[in-house]
DNA sequence: TTCTAATGTAAGCAGTGTAAACATTAATGT
DNA sequence: ACATTAATGTTTACACTGCTTACATTAGAA
């Protein structure tokens, strides 16, 4: 006995649409498959999302919003240096860990972030943790900071990508976070 | 007045895919496309590579190929600091410049570089690149070198992803290689 | 209660990766 | 030189995809 609106489609697209990128890579993921977990017909995902690539963007969002809550400092205070690297770390950790998630997020798979103005929202969110972390590290100007940013932020997201390529290539993970 | 066997076909789905591949994208590319282009039966390229991903394979090694021709220091003598910035420069030039053909290098188009024996040497020889140059630089342990490869690396593949994403989000480049 | 916008369905198009059966030719062994 | 075999090409077809169009149902506003 359902009834011919879902009531709530749009929200358990993108959850399904999160579990079934993380667990299976983008990639695998299809709107009609999609729709069918939902219980609904193959066409319907449509009325919530123009393209895939808008869907994309919302698992991407639910990336940066989810990256935000795991790199979060308390910034009331004064942050000290441990914290920054505390936050490095929980990034890596989520790099790792949500691997594919993550692909979506810094990949190529959604062009344009100003076409969808919560993903921009939520990804510029993310980096605004960073950014007013290190306005409490030290006393720095905007372009040292900036530049304090973009250089942990290339080490971190470069090292998630080099190690999991190297897992790849080595088959042995070259760090293991759980030690 | 072709012939039944075109004599070269291989080489020419490489060759072809490479350009398509950086021009549009990996995700565009599709084998029948690159069939057409080459005047073959649309299952043709089937004979010279098992599946996509096969292709995939080749484009990334050509990639690499490149890349350590980009990156490459005479390590006969020894190398001096600046040598080992301009390698780093080099890199993240070719990332920038070569972002489609960077995204099949370094993504997970092709999920196991062990199943494409020419490529994992191809990417192992990439590396190697790294890791001799930092050896002549100065008389550090093993350990010490693969750190600073990893440092470096890091750095540069980060940064060129960071970058790339940037110019997304801002939409214009942060910074100018040009300039 | 009527009208409209939101949300669902059905049918279908053009394109995809790839498998299977068959055709042609180059290479090889006697 | 000729028969055999392996390599390389073609045809046909299947199951799947994103997405469009035309239509059905229903929730909420007038």
């Amino acid at each position: 006995m359902k009834s011919y609106h879902h009531g709530n489609l749009k929200q358990e697209l993108i959850d399904c649409a999160c579990r079934l990128c993380e667990r299976d890579g983008y990639t695998k993921l299809s709107i009609r498959t999609l729709a069918k977990e939902s219980g609904v017909s193959q066409t319907a995902p449509y009325r919530h999302f123009e393209t895939k690539e808008a869907l994309y963007a919302s698992v991407a969002q639910d990336g940066f919003n989810k990256l935000s809550k795991a790199i979060h400092v308390n910034v009331d205070k004064k942050v000290t240096k441990k914290q920054i690297v505390d936050m490095a770390i929980k990034y890596i950790e989520f790099g790792l860990k949500n691997a594919n998630t993550y692909d979506l997020m810094f990949g190529t798979a959604v062009g344009n972030f100003a076409e969808y103005p919560e993903l921009l929202e939520s990804a510029n969110s993310s980096y605004e943790n960073f950014r007013s972390s290190f306005s409490q590290l030290a006393n720095d100007s905007d372009e040292v900071i900036a530049f304090k940013c973009i250089t942990l932020w290339s080490m971190v997201h470069g090292l998630v990508g080099i190690l999991r390529k190297a897992q790849v290539v080595a088959d042995e993970p070259m760090i293991n976070l759980e030690a």
